[in-house]
DNA sequence: AGCATTCTCCAAAACGTTTTGGGAGTCAAC
DNA sequence: GTTGACTCCCAAAACGTTTTGGAGAATGCT
């Protein structure tokens, strides 16, 4: 309840040093900071953050933006990471404000409230897209950021991300050492920059191999988008034997698809980011998950860090994409 | 870039004027006014939200805590909830900033530490407990609030809540309505108000057919939860025939424990929250859910009304919980 | 003694906004 | 020509903090 002016007038000391011995700074004598400190603490002051704020041109405050399309914020295991990263900023004294963007609204519009408002020292960004207007807009406000994803920005920023194009090209490759021919592909979104470079990853593959790339089929990145996907690959008239799926829930989705069209145990599957749920399916979701501990956490370093003025090509973190051996991938090849 | 002074001197106005006119008053002269607002307009002006946050003394954020304990901070639509919430807090000027509580630190300490350093108007409180210290905390501060989910707090405070009791003895009814003697309950931890809750349906339901409460096994409320306390009831000398789980995670991780031991298609299983995953299990997941069309906007209308000084008595709503009618609920109820 | 140095402390400014309490000026009525 | 009402504007205070630029006293050095 207190404030820094009853607390200084109370001890019979000027706000300076009050605030100074608060802050631990030398110039106020050991015995004079002990009895500030003892006596803040027990009137349980906590100094107003707006006021702080004001003075310091800091605003303490990061903020994400949510995109609502395609009518789901990420995937399940997102706000896990969020929360990491909130935690660790915390400690930094950063506070994460989460910014969704309404339909109708441009996320870029979102940005601008935030930056133009100075209601934000930096930005996190999440599910880029390749050529991402937000990312241009915050290079040209100088604000620090980082991105969970790469772009296609010819300027460098700070980004995280997996290497989803050596992880699909691998998982293709393995299904192709299996004896598998027909490998087929469901795909996300490809204006997103993680669904663009994780189908080329397949692509690659399977021109390495010689294969034909027909068995490709585009959809939301949800459970109902890799059901549809599925069945349409499953239409083909040469089925694929194989799939390699954008994401986790796309890959539960193509699984309720084969279960329908084929009795579910004739095609291997695999996906992508682990998701705890896969260890519950039917059969066990073998699948793929970027490395690296506590994503969340090291969000919070790179953002730190940019916000420290680091330049953006020490901020860039690509990590391997390892597999997930479970179940759902040891079909043997057979010609449907 | 501009703030008031600038704005005011570029105009020759004072900054009085130039505030009041943007802010609509009608003191100023309506040519003036429209002078000010082209001015603000064309120079980007965005005032500066630390100094009116100072000045107005309302911190224009709201917090929510977010629980790490077991492991995972929520149901996985709970992102989609909150980003509703944001979305309409946003529309009042308010921002929301998500709390995630560290291990070794107390759910009520991350309260304080908002509460106490003014940093927000108002808290959100989720996975409430049957006695929930940040409630008392935040009645004796006189900070409003609202809960998802009830406590068993003697003095009233705004909630949300799904009528979990309601729901689970519906569900149990149907059962035996459907021939089933042996209903279990895969229980979540009783701490929380909505697993004790739950679990007190099914008991009166199973009260008031004379059947015995034996079946019941609680665990964390998530796949492996849910997985290991189905193991456990199918290890009883007189298996259940039908499973009424606290939460679809449960529910899902059940659904692997029944296909391990009996191949999965004897016993029937209901879970509760409509995740979309449900849709695409093996086989597709009966459940329940909470009436009402978004959840986010519902929350952020009573928070709303909270921090304008409604009673708390007219901001608590609970809502039915109807049953969705997939397929998992549906096997006769033999004696294994 | 005189001077520099060190140790404590503090008054005042600044951050950018909103709001209070008027102050001119105009106009109409008396 | 005074009064009152009304319109349009503004100076200054306030919100609570941090930081600047010393001031005063004590100490050390010559």
């Amino acid at each position: 309840m207190a404030n820094l002016k009853q607390l200084a007038h109370s001890l019979g000391l000027s706000i300076t040093t009050v605030s100074r011995a608060l802050d631990g700074y030398s110039d106020v004598s050991a015995a004079t900071r002990a009895r500030v400190r003892e006596a803040a603490e027990t009137a349980g002051y906590r100094p107003n953050a707006s006021a702080r704020r004001l003075r310091k041109q800091r605003a303490e405050l990061v903020a994400v933006t949510l995109p609502s399309d395609p009518g789901h914020v990420g995937p399940p295991h997102f706000l896990d990471m969020l929360s990491g990263c909130a935690e660790h900023l915390a400690a930094a004294g950063l506070n994460l404000v989460i910014a969704p963007v309404p339909r109708g609204v441009s996320e870029l519009e979102i940005c601008q409230r935030f930056v133009d408002g100075r209601r934000v020292d930096a930005m996190l960004l999440v599910r880029t897209k390749r050529k991402d207007e937000r990312v241009e807009y915050l290079q040209s406000r100088g604000i620090p950021f980082v991105t969970n994803g790469r772009t296609e920005s010819l300027v460098p920023h700070p980004f995280i991300d997996g290497d989803g194009f050596a992880g699909f090209r691998a998982a293709t490759l393995r299904f192709h050492a299996a004896g598998h021919r027909r490998i087929g592909h469901i795909a996300g979104p490809q204006e997103y920059y993680f669904a663009h470079v994780r189908r080329r990853g397949w692509q690659a593959a399977m021109e390495e191999c010689g294969l034909a790339i027909d068995l490709c089929a585009e959809g939301a990145p949800l459970e109902q988008g890799g059901y549809l996907a599925a069945l349409e690959l499953l239409r083909q008239p040469s089925r694929p034997t194989a799939l390699v799926c954008a994401t986790d829930e796309m890959a539960i989705g193509a699984l309720r698809a084969l279960r329908e069209v084929d009795g579910g145990s004739q095609i291997s599957i695999v996906g992508h980011d682990d998701l705890p749920m896969g260890a519950f399916t039917s059969p066990p979701l073998s699948t793929m998950r970027m490395t690296g501990e506590n994503l969340g956490a090291t969000f919070a370093s790179l953002l730190l860090r940019a916000i420290a003025g680091e330049p953006a090509e020490d901020l860039q973190e690509l990590h391997a994409v390892e597999f997930v051996d479970r179940d759902s991938h040891r079909r043997p090849p057979l010609a449907a």
